[in-house]
DNA sequence: CAATTTCATGTAATCCATTACATTGCATTG
DNA sequence: CAATGCAATGTAATGGATTACATGAAATTG
């Protein structure tokens, strides 16, 4: 069933070497714009950057010239000169992830109507990859780093770190974020299956190393102390953010007999393999079991049933995370700030009201 | 069911402005390494790129003072000399598409593991949005580009353009690109319709715009030929690879009253909307209606039935590009290649033997 | 031992645009 | 009309590394 695979053929047809046509279009230099426009490189480079304090003519007349010539000035010469790239690690254990896929949209968006660029810093949630990328800022090819983990990366250069924190957070102070308020978040969707009526409610927790995670388990045990229950640290499980994880939770529950009408999981890629891992041991969800997830992303709502989740704006998350970028290269001045983003509860077919009798 | 939402605070408590902290740490040039090892630039330069070439006592002196001071080369001038940036432009119409995230994932690695960062140039379609990505090539931000739309972005520079292309190709011999073989992969999935005694297959193209979509619908057509079933038109029809596209798809064939009992679709993402849409409408998916995906993207196999489809190698086709691109940077004269990477079906749940009756 | 290499290092040009400072000419003002 | 200001443009310094070329010393060769 494989289709074909062919290797490339070797020399091309006229693979002779054309030595770059005679064409006369090299690359361009404000020099030769300068001196066929017969004005000075500095003129040149007003005209291009600030038109106003040009006088009409020469304004045209180098407009002219730059047109006719196809002349783009070397990024590499201004940015040397002016200290700034426009361009910003964003820093992600795993682009094809769906949650993080939709904030580093939103990040680009903001990035690209203010003319910055986006660095693409997968760091498969390496160190050293971290590094690498927070080394790239001090070596001045980017001008700051979002970054989508709880870490800190350390840059050696002093003064305001041009770092801003996005969907996780971090204690120091200095440190501008955006994010959910987890506990709450959380809170909300446990309430939520108590109110149908759900007492034993297990959870399917993420990596403790990550603060959320740990905002997320909290909100859950406020939850159930609101409602007066006896959290029962048998149902909570820790997972790893994928759906294998997922599975394998729902599996140790079972296996171990706990009894539990609800799963409350900390993303949408455990939810969903709870419940797949509940279907394959002939539990229906919602009828038998409810599951709820965290995050919405894209496909939550395609699954079947269609999963009750939390919804974080993502791409608000990426836009502000950005936009608090901006301002801190603009003004290193401006004060830190943390920035809390609203998070809904979306509720859809994978949660129900407790079945009147059952395990 | 909204968790809090706060603005930062204005003026931080000591915003005197503190003229970067006297910390005797400020940014290092060569010129600074060099005078306290007590050597010239040049030694600097070359004990850190080329260290074989210095004596080891002075090696290791300007090794020690350079780690010492924390000293970190300006990427900017060195690029600006050595005309090279590291950084190539991977242009797609969409970051949080799950094939594409998984291709520039492959992208990314083989760029890490050769020194180069991946500029991500997210395009939502938009012409203007691709041209200003590759103006950054032009304006020498970036040595090139690995685009997976099937347009060639204009550069405006002479001889070679440092453009790959990926998953998509363009006609422009010129130009390298890597892809799977649509026809004979679509082809594939149909003759496996075929032989499961499917006969009535419905299709759901992708855009025409794109030549693979043409293959895709190619293949289809040849499949359905060579089993001598006569194609019905009608039973072919457009979406735009978006899980809505597929519900669509599925209620205009089911309101014209069209019988079939199979489905193949250009995408995953259709197909989930398709399974959506039939299972909507009372129809199961296998029993009634065969549903067949193409990609096989993270969550083909997660729907339910899990999703049989065509599954493209994403890495590969990422990391191909990128060595495609290397090869190209580091000798221009290498002839272009185009690069066929094949392409298996994965029979998972959704599809099975027609039924004996029914349409 | 003189002649020739080789090795290690230094000097200075170079990459290309930005911009501080200098200059020129013209208009305005008292 | 001299003094002053401003507008337009030019000259040259600057950013920070790389590297061609030059130099001096040590090693090799005949």
């Amino acid at each position: 069933m494989s289709t074909a695979g062919s290797k490339g053929k070797g020399q091309g047809a006229k693979g002779k070497r054309l030595k770059a046509a005679p064409q006369q279009s090299r690359v361009r230099t404000v020099k030769e714009i300068a001196a066929i426009a017969k004005v000075s490189v500095a003129t040149v480079s007003r005209a291009l950057q600030r038109p106003e304090i040009v006088s009409e003519a020469t304004r045209l007349r180098i407009h002219e010239v730059v047109k006719r010539l196809g002349y783009t000035p070397n990024a590499l010469a201004r940015n040397l000169r002016t200290a700034r790239t426009r361009l910003i690690v964003a820093l992600l254990p795993d682009i094809a992830n769906p949650f993080f896929s939709e904030v580093i949209r939103g990040i680009e968006q903001v990035a690209y109507e203010n003319g910055y660029s986006v660095l693409l810093g997968e760091t498969q949630s390496s160190l050293v990859r971290e590094q690498a990328y927070a080394d790239m800022v001090a070596a001045r090819q980017a001008d700051g780093i979002i970054t989508m983990s709880h870490r800190v990366p350390a840059i050696p250069i002093d003064g305001r770190l041009p770092v801003v924190n996005a969907c996780e957070y971090v204690k120091d102070s200095e440190i501008s974020s955006v994010y959910i308020d987890n506990v709450a978040a959380a809170g909300v969707a446990v309430d939520y299956l108590i109110m149908l009526g759900h007492r034993d409610i297990a959870f399917i927790a993420g990596p403790p190393s990550s603060p959320i995670c740990v905002d997320r388990e909290q909100g859950y045990q406020l939850a159930l102390q609101r409602a007066k229950i006896r959290a029962n640290p048998a149902l909570t499980t820790v997972g790893d953010f994928s759906i294998e994880a997922g599975e394998r939770a729902i599996e140790l529950l079972l296996s171990q007999g706990q009894s539990f009408s609800a799963v409350f999981c900390s993303n949408d890629e455990m939810a969903i393999g709870a419940m797949r891992a509940l279907s394959s041991h002939g539990l229906r969800v919602p009828e038998d079991i409810s599951v709820v997830g965290f995050d919405d992303i894209r496909f939550a709502r395609y699954t079947s049933p269609p999963l009750t989740t939390v919804a974080q704006p993502k791409n608000a998350l990426g836009r502000e995370a950005m936009t608090m970028m901006i301002e801190l290269l603009n003004d290193p001045e401006v004060p830190p700030r943390k920035r809390v983003l609203s998070a809904d509860l979306v509720v859809r077919g994978s949660t129900a009201a407790r079945a009147s009798k059952r395990g």
